[in-house]
DNA sequence: AATGCGGGGCC
DNA sequence: GGCCCAGCATT
């Protein structure tokens, strides 16, 4: 065991430690569970206002367990990464249902529940139980690659079995809640990603990458992501004050989430008349009223580019378009789009 | 072991 | 434009 890094933490956390989050030392282990599936890969500016949401919303695991699956989707639109979402309800039935309600409070029971993995097992188990499991998270990799001037790819298998044991190893077994919290508020706010504050830094003259200057240099990672881009177009169709809509059910982005007739391509449309036309036949064989279009909207997400318009149309006649269901504009509001989606709809709409 | 999954903030 | 964020599930 380290203990100067490990002492050294601690220290800086009691003297120096202001980061303040409504989560910090909570001991309810649904409120915790509920903001650590939030915060995964998520910023904490990001998920606070959907954490104060959610825990005002759903003040029990049972309420969440008895809601309604939109609703608690409408509640998360925006956040991404639905399968959180999605797995969230599902561990909420399972803990009101096979737990009688009571949060499982071993480790390994902890980990078998649906979205969550070890680090947010680890987390559980020691802010609510006090039990000594270390998180290892995207701030305790790079603290820890830092701190020993190891350029082992922090996501790399030998990487990841690398930094657990080290990371295990540094716990401070008397307080691993404590601890844990402290070393991701070391992370988060003194040796951050960019422009870290090697200055102030309390462990800066044990630290191994500062003293060879890695700093700028670690953590290091193996895996490029490929990016793509997708061409989406979508067509709102309304008949007599209702519009088709379908839940995305593909193994695909947005998947569980809400959205209009979709026409998708591999590349860009230049729309006319006469295109529009000829797309709308392939949904339906009657006459249509054009509305308009709106302008290209884009959406960088993170490993896909999404380019698209929105395409706004009214039928008279009575029609089916298969897979697609026919709600009013009441029932659509309670549903969950994608950000993309609803920045379309904001968009204005024009003729040609 | 590799890939896919959102959205936002920072440089 | 690239990187990163209190990661996980699937294949």
């Amino acid at each position: 065991m380290n203990f100067d890094f490990t002492r050294k933490l601690m220290e800086w956390n009691s003297a120096e430690n202001n980061r303040s989050m409504p989560w910090k030392g909570e001991k309810d282990p649904y409120k915790i569970w509920l903001s650590e599936i939030i915060l995964q890969q998520t910023r904490v500016e990001q998920g606070l206002a959907y954490y104060n949401k959610f825990v005002e919303t759903f003040p029990t695991v049972k309420k969440l367990a008895k809601a309604p699956e939109e609703k608690v989707f409408k509640l998360w639109e925006g956040l991404g990464y639905y399968s959180r979402c999605k797995n969230l309800i599902a561990t909420a039935k399972i803990i009101d249902g096979d737990y009688k309600g009571r949060f499982p409070s071993t480790y390994e029971h902890i980990l078998a529940l649906k979205g969550i993995g070890p680090y947010t097992a680890a987390a559980i188990a020691s802010f609510a139980f006090n039990l000594p499991h270390a998180v290892v998270d995207g701030n305790v990799l790079r603290v820890l690659s830092r701190y020993f001037g190891m350029s082992t790819p922090v996501d790399s298998t030998h990487g990841k079995k690398l930094y657990n044991q080290l990371a295990d190893s540094l716990l401070d077994k008397e307080s691993p809640g404590i601890y844990n919290q402290a070393i991701m508020d070391f992370g988060a706010v003194v040796c951050k990603p960019q422009n870290p504050l090697c200055s102030i830094c309390p462990q800066k003259s044990d630290c191994r990458a500062f003293q060879h200057a890695w700093v700028n240099d670690l953590p290091v990672k193996e895996k490029v992501l490929k990016k793509k881009t997708r061409y989406m177009y979508y067509f709102v169709i309304s008949v007599d004050g209702k519009t088709f809509v379908k839940k995305r059910e593909a193994k695909d982005i947005w998947q569980n989430l809400y959205e209009f007739v979709l026409h998708e391509h591999d590349e860009p449309i230049d729309w006319t008349k006469k295109n529009i036309k000829e797309a709308i036949k392939s949904f339906i064989d009657t006459p249509f009223q054009l509305q308009g279009i709106s302008t290209i909207v884009k959406q960088q997400l993170t490993h896909q580019l999404i380019i698209g318009q929105l395409i706004k149309i009214t039928v008279q006649t009575s029609i089916d378009i298969p897979g697609y269901e026919l709600l009013t504009e009441k029932d659509i509001k309670k549903l969950a789009f994608p950000k993309f989606i609803n920045t379309l709809m904001q968009q204005e709409v024009t003729l040609f």
